[in-house]
DNA sequence: GTAACTGCAAAATATTTGCATCCTT
DNA sequence: AAGGATGCAAATATTTTGCAGTTAC
């Protein structure tokens, strides 16, 4: 856990338990964090409004970016690496189950270069797929199984 | 306006005032369309909520579909075509000006394929640009100029 | 000690639902 | 006439803001 502490302090932030535990859960997590996945998961052991505005802080200091989504919802992950306050090159491609609505973030699916037209500067790019993912798939076949 | 009332039929839609205010709107936009956008646009002519239920209804019947953004808002495009209800397979490059905030349906610019990784099934996929589109770095270039 | 962070309350905003009425077919 | 669509009111949900108290450095 050192790798947590040194985020923050090279980030400038003060150490802080809600700052810490959040972080954290960016860490451990494969994929993208909804605002919701963040109150489950901490159990709501601190404030709803913290929750926003260290969510709206790590963006800012360029720690996690937001991921397009189709539903009113944003998606927050870490940025890997290239990131800094402001400007987030994160190329990596989300996939998005409609079954069981995780994020999965595709770290080995790298998005082709897109030629754009004249006078657009381009700043970020987010590849989203949705679709059925491998665990649902899979158990979809299985109940076909049964089923038949 | 024949293409209009012709959507409608095909859905087997009831041809209704706000139904064909709203879908006329998609079709002389050139772009997305968000619910803010549609009711700004009508001038409050008919309901907030009718709005949200027309919208949801358009989604249902495969005549428009959303695009993912990166603020919690949701934007509506017109489906291309190869759309049915429920199914859509719209694959263009969608750019979004981080200056004026507008969104752009870039038509000619195709998404390359990608591979996913086994037992991943793709259903929709969206390619979200975001950077500074050739109008506002017009201005900006302008701007520059000025200051010099 | 000071500046920054947090929690609580409340305001502002956005979305959904129920129901009575009106419109399309 | 019947089913569906709309408007209104109200319930829910989500996000933002102000301020007082607390914590990190």
């Amino acid at each position: 856990m050192e790798e947590l502490l040194d985020i923050l302090k090279k980030n400038q932030l003060s150490i802080t338990e809600g700052r810490k535990k959040i972080l954290e859960l960016f860490l451990n997590s494969p994929g993208a964090l909804a605002h919701a996945d963040i109150e489950k998961s901490t159990d709501a052991s601190f404030d709803r409004v913290t929750v926003y505005r260290t969510l709206q802080t790590f963006v800012e200091k360029g720690i996690i970016h937001n991921i397009p989504t189709t539903d009113n919802s944003i998606l927050y992950a870490l940025c890997k690496d290239n990131c800094e306050a402001g400007h987030h090159h994160d190329n990596h491609v989300h996939f998005i189950c409609d079954v069981c609505d995780k994020t999965i973030c595709m770290d080995h699916v790298s998005i082709p270069e897109v030629k754009l037209p004249k006078g657009f500067t381009q700043k970020q790019i987010d590849l989203v797929i949705s679709g059925i993912c491998d665990q649902c798939n899979h158990i979809i076949r299985l109940n076909d199984f049964a089923d038949a």
